[in-house]
RNA sequence: CGGGGCGUGGCGCAACGGUAGCGCACGUGCUUUGGGAGUACGAGGUUGCGGGUUCGAAUCCCGCCGCCCCGACCA
């Protein structure tokens, strides 16, 4: 038994955050690790919570023009080699495909670690005349990255995403799809995940590589470190001239397109746990819940079970269809043979929104014991109102979640005008830090070799504010975004 | 890849040269059911892999693999 009289399988995630989410994602049955190393299991329950943000993201992405497609798994060396900052950027973290047919193979096949160089190889052909731009492609796919180190959902070998790649005409169309890319990122984590994001650009440091620039939204976890949420990549004309794409232009000029690229992937389950989860487990915003309300059964004789039974398949059939802000509601009534106890610490590591008792008494009343799971608040509600108030309390609570969130990222924003300071936060919680910067690689790269804080962002609101840089006190024009991040 | 932990039924652990065991979970029956029920019986293991030492290895030695935490790479 946990102090609070409730009983706990998980670590805490005051005492023990990295054990506290391993459990989380073990006993709630989200994923499991693989016999390759790095590689991650997504079990039914997490693969519903992925689909759930994917098929979001897919509503933006379709919705702002753009077409799904498919391209191959394997890329030729010789294409990944193209790019050359692009090459460098990923050469150490791609795996390659050496032997094949029972033959080694003369040109190694990589499995693709991002796709940028193998579209930009394949739609030359296909943009020969500036009306074939803009080209608004998307893929849902794999991706393998050899990483060093690897957390289920956060980080592993393989993990599964969306890269959308887009070609345009002019410059100031591919700057416009930048944003367009990022604004779908933070809607679906504020609207959808309830996850407070901050918009800003990547510091040279940290951009993709091979863009000219990277935008990314940046997330603050519950353990005071950061979490880059999606980025949106300017490539210019990088890969189209590495490619050789060209187009003839309305002024007769053979021009190369301006692309872009941009993509959110398996993390944001992590991102999702890591941002409302507490002690018990879970906590789900309503709109990714796989099931939002669980019907928990209570009776002790038979005559109680009939009358329970009953009850919950009226409340069952009315609540069919009813709508919600993410589609019809989900339902489930817990029918296994199981004490009320175990039911109610089984939904709540997994995170569900609402649970509803019914029971001999509720019955013979005409109502339902309403338990919210973030805070366990409980209410009496009529079964007749269920219907029309489920909704409305769906759609609350998705809002609490995002307030909570809010206000815990308020709670852990800092502001730092020196090292010491900048020093004495990290040590304190970490959180977010704004905090002066030159504009200078060499500063940034001081300052995370010292504190292990990176620059996550330099966000776009960020007002004008004259200062002096943290690391080596030369002038600074506004605040940057700095953390420890995953 | 560096530092630190650790690999024993599904999970958590014990046994640390001498017959692999406990708790939870699992199966069946009965009694239970408003915050993880009780009871009886039962099923489940070539102790991560490969060598070696020994009459005898989960235990000692060597090598490999994997997992976790911290760091560097990174979504």
């Amino acid at each position: 038994m946990s102090k609070s009289g409730f009983v706990t399988s998980i670590r805490r995630q005051s005492e023990d955050f990295p054990g506290w989410y391993n459990d989380v994602v073990r006993k709630a049955e989200l994923a499991d690790h693989s016999p390759v190393r790095g590689c991650m299991i997504i079990r039914p329950y997490g693969y519903a919570i992925w689909e759930s943000m994917r098929d979001e993201l897919d509503r933006h992405i379709r919705r702002t023009g753009h077409q799904n497609v498919y391209f191959p798994l394997f890329v030729p060396r010789s294409l990944l080699e193209k790019e050359a900052e692009h090459v460098e950027g990923f050469d150490p973290q791609v795996a390659w495909v050496t032997r094949a047919g029972g033959k080694d193979l003369d040109d190694w096949l990589a499995i693709r670690p991002t796709s940028e160089a193998l579209i930009a190889e394949v739609v030359k052909d296909w943009i020969q005349s500036y009306r074939d731009l803009p080209l608004l492609m998307n893929l849902w796919n794999n991706v393998v990255r050899w990483e060093l180190r690897t957390r289920l959902f956060l980080r592993t070998a393989e993990f599964l995403w969306q890269e959308a790649h887009t070609f345009h005409a002019t410059e100031q169309e591919a700057t416009d799809e930048v944003a367009t890319g990022l604004e779908a990122y933070r809607a679906v984590c504020e609207e959808w995940l309830a996850i407070p994001v901050i918009k800003g650009r990547k510091t040279e440091n940290e951009k993709f590589p091979g863009a000219v620039y990277s935008h990314s939204i940046e997330a603050l976890m519950r353990d005071g470190k950061a979490l880059q949420g999606g980025t949106s990549h300017m490539l210019g004309q990088n890969f189209a001239r590495a490619a050789g794409i060209e187009f003839l232009d309305r002024d007769n000029q053979r021009k190369n397109p301006y692309g872009t690229s941009w993509g959110f992937t398996t993390r944001m389950v992590g991102a999702t746990i890591m941002t409302h989860g507490d002690d018990s487990g879970l906590v789900l915003p309503p709109n990714v819940a796989p099931h939002q309300v669980v019907i928990v059964p209570i009776f002790r004789s038979d005559d109680d079970r009939l009358a329970v039974a009953g009850a919950i398949e009226r409340v069952e059939a009315e609540l069919a269809g009813v709508a919600t802000m993410s589609g019809p509601l989900r339902v489930t009534v817990d029918r296994r043979e199981e004490t009320p106890g175990s039911k109610f610490n089984h939904w709540e590591l997994r995170g569900v929104p609402f649970r509803l008792e019914i029971g001999p008494r509720d019955v013979a009343a005409g109502q339902g014991v309403l338990v919210r799971r973030v805070d366990r608040l409980k209410e009496t509600i009529a079964l007749d109102a269920l219907a029309a108030e489920l909704p409305r309390r769906l759609a609350g609570y998705q809002a609490l979640l995002f307030q909570r969130a809010l206000d815990f990222r308020a709670a852990n924003s800092h502001e730092a005008d020196d090292l010491a300071g900048f020093e004495r936060i990290l040590d304190d919680g970490g959180g977010f830090i704004h905090a002066p910067w030159c504009g200078d690689g060499a500063c940034e790269k001081r300052i995370n070799e010292q504190t292990g804080a990176t620059i996550r962002v330099i966000p776009f609101d960020a007002p004008d504010e004259a200062g002096r840089c943290l690391v080596d006190g030369r002038p600074s024009e506004r605040r940057v975004l700095f953390a420890r991040a995953y």
